[in-house]
RNA sequence: GACCCUAUCAUCUAACGGUUAGGAUACGGCCCUCUCAAGGCCGGUACACGGGUUCAAAUCCCGUUAGGGUCGCCA
């Protein structure tokens, strides 16, 4: 590719007395350490991959996303999938923030090859996969660039860079650490020396190869060919706490991890040329890159990108309280990374979402896709829809221990009840009840079978309270709970013969004046009394779970 | 401000020079029906704008506009 041109670089070595005030401590050499990192062997076109979260606080959707990406797109093409968890700012970092990532991922059935494991303990031959474990190795790159002359030290403080940052803004010019105002590029190696005996703090700086006016094309796997201006800002690689930023971890890393495809959030897009100045530098062949755009949510009629700080629903733990599925929240985000999911969930129907083939050439290369929960409940009620009754069962049930525990007790000291009422109209394909899609609905779903309701007969107006109650009577008489549905029904329909109310709906819709109600309105008064509601799944099922004696006893008006 | 990305129904999107611009969700109607939720059938709604190129443009090119992103010792 075109970049390679930029290997053609001549600048003076340090001087081995600043590299040694530079990094005092004793270093492996750069091939004691790749020699720890030998090539994968893996078949043609396997493609390597990872995520890389920091441990900042909430697991994110777009980590979740992104996750799901990478794991498919290896794992489907024979390679590998790991976590790498990068934690180079330490002001940032939360307590338990790591384990949450890891949790999170195992909870939605993303399986990490190498990484970190459930307790903590690496996992995999290219560790350590924790940043901040490895400080060493990227001294010892920084080292070698430094030597070479292509990194330098720099000893501006927060307030130069700031206020350099003010007089370019206020010129107009390009505000960063580049050209004539990379002020410590041009120090003499005496300046340095005495900097560095004075025991100034200092930060290295990589010495950008690029030209502005410049462009680079480089290949996107979503995005296809992109024209961006060469980098000429000199970044900084390693900070003044020896930790290294983001640009520099993510070229040593995914080097030595063979990562041969990064995948990542397109605000990476704009420091491409540096990242691929950097692989060019340390004599690397750069990864393949996929820049996926973030999922957006609507704010006062602007998009936005999902945001941790401002949407409760940017942190997956929102799902998880209000007991969304987890096959739910993997399947939407699969559609939203592949719309063809939808056609292929339609023609495999019970097949895994997992078993859905990614294809980076058919991933949404567009500017971000809206959150949009009517989209989850439509796909939720789906998943749901499939599950079985006892599956329902099990997933409320472990919902409501930790967000419940007065009604996860009521669900396990009622076991086989509440499966007979998850099972109300299930397992009837297309055609099964897909009201409940989240698991805090389910309470309500339950709740009238344990609380018998308070009769409310204003539901039922303007029908008098003598016909009410005389079709109540009648009917308890009258009921067996061993009928199946057709006996059930032909019962209503016996009361509201004897009660003056239309059998055929037709006949009643076409003289209404001539009956009292509809076996609609018999069927009413029943669904009023039985639940307390004028809206039930089906009431002959809700009767034999309730059985002949209650049944009888709330049919007292 | 500079640079980059993106632009098809309300939403997610298909189309890769020739389609009555397709699907899904949502919405409306009808059917089914013991209510609701479903299910079935039907329906309305989209190529941001302006120029080119071409026999032919949603598709290719240029510009405009709009949205998003980046320009940190954050990732």
């Amino acid at each position: 590719m075109l970049y390679f041109s930029l290997t053609e670089r001549k600048e003076k070595n340090m001087t081995p007395e600043i590299l040694d005030l530079l990094f005092p401590n004793k270093l492996p050499s750069v091939d004691e350490i790749l020699a720890k990192y030998p090539p994968r062997q893996l078949p043609e076109g396997a493609r390597v991959m990872r995520v890389a979260p920091s441990p900042t606080g909430k697991m994110h959707v777009g980590t979740l996303y992104q996750a799901l990406l990478a794991e498919r797109a290896a794992h489907q093409s024979g390679g590998v999938f790991y976590l790498r968890l990068e934690d180079t700012d330490q002001k940032r970092e939360l307590a338990g923030a790591a384990e949450l990532i890891i949790s999170s991922l195992a909870r939605y059935g993303i399986k990490l090859d190498e990484g970190i494991d459930a307790n903590g303990n690496d996992k995999g031959n290219y560790g350590p996969y924790t940043q901040s474990q490895r400080k060493e190795i990227y001294q010892v790159f920084a080292k070698s660039l430094a030597e070479k002359g292509l990194a330098y030290p720099c000893f501006c403080s927060a307030e130069d860079i700031e206020m350099r940052r003010k007089i370019q803004t206020k010129q107009g010019l390009r505000p960063g650490y580049y050209g004539s105002h990379a002020k410590c590029r041009n120090l003499t190696d005496d300046e340095v020396l005495s900097n560095l005996k004075a025991g100034k703090p200092w930060v290295l700086r990589f010495k950008a190869p690029g030209k502005y006016e410049n462009q680079i094309v480089v290949k996107d796997l979503m995005k296809g060919n992109l024209s961006l201006p060469e980098n000429d800002m000199d970044i900084v690689i390693l900070k003044s706490d020896g930790l290294p930023t983001y640009h520099f971890a993510h070229a040593v890393d995914d080097h030595l991890m063979g990562t041969t495809v990064v995948s990542r959030g397109d605000e990476w897009l704009s420091s491409l040329p540096l990242h691929i100045q950097l692989f060019v530098a340390l004599g690397w062949k750069p990864p393949k890159y996929a820049h996926l755009a973030p999922i957006q949510k609507i704010d006062d009629g602007n998009r936005r990108k999902l945001s941790k700080r401002l949407d409760p629903e940017a942190s997956i733990t929102y799902f998880w309280e209000h007991g969304y599925p987890e096959e739910a929240q993997v399947e939407y985000l699969l559609n939203l990374l592949n719309a063809s999911f939808e056609d292929w969930r339609r023609a495999n129907p019970t097949l895994p979402a997992f078993d859905f083939p990614m294809n980076f050439s058919k991933i949404s290369n567009t500017a971000g896709a809206l959150f949009d929960f009517v989209k989850l409940h439509s796909i939720a009620r789906e998943v749901v829809a499939r599950m079985s009754a006892e599956q329902v069962y099990e997933a409320t049930l472990k919902w409501a221990k930790e967000y419940k525990t007065e009604y996860a007790t009521l669900l396990e000291s009622n076991r086989e009840k509440c499966i007979a009422i998850f099972n109300i109209e299930r397992g009837i394909g297309a055609k099964s009840r897909k009201d409940l899609f989240k698991w805090e609905d389910a309470e309500h779903e339950t709740e009238f079978f344990f609380n018998r309701p308070t009769y409310d007969e204003s539901l039922l107006a303007p029908m008098t309270h003598e016909d009410i109650q005389k079709v109540a009577a009648d009917f308890a008489t009258i009921y067996d709970s061993a009928d199946d549905n057709q006996a059930w029904f032909a019962k209503v329909k016996q009361v509201a013969e004897q009660n003056g109310f239309a059998t055929d709906m037709k006949a009643y819709k076409a003289d209404p004046s001539g009956f009292k109600g509809s076996v609609a309105d018999v069927a009413k008064i029943l669904r009023v009394a039985i639940t307390g509601r004028t809206q039930s799944p089906d009431l002959c099922s809700i009767m034999k779970i309730l059985g002949k004696e209650e049944v009888a006893e709330r049919l007292k008006i």
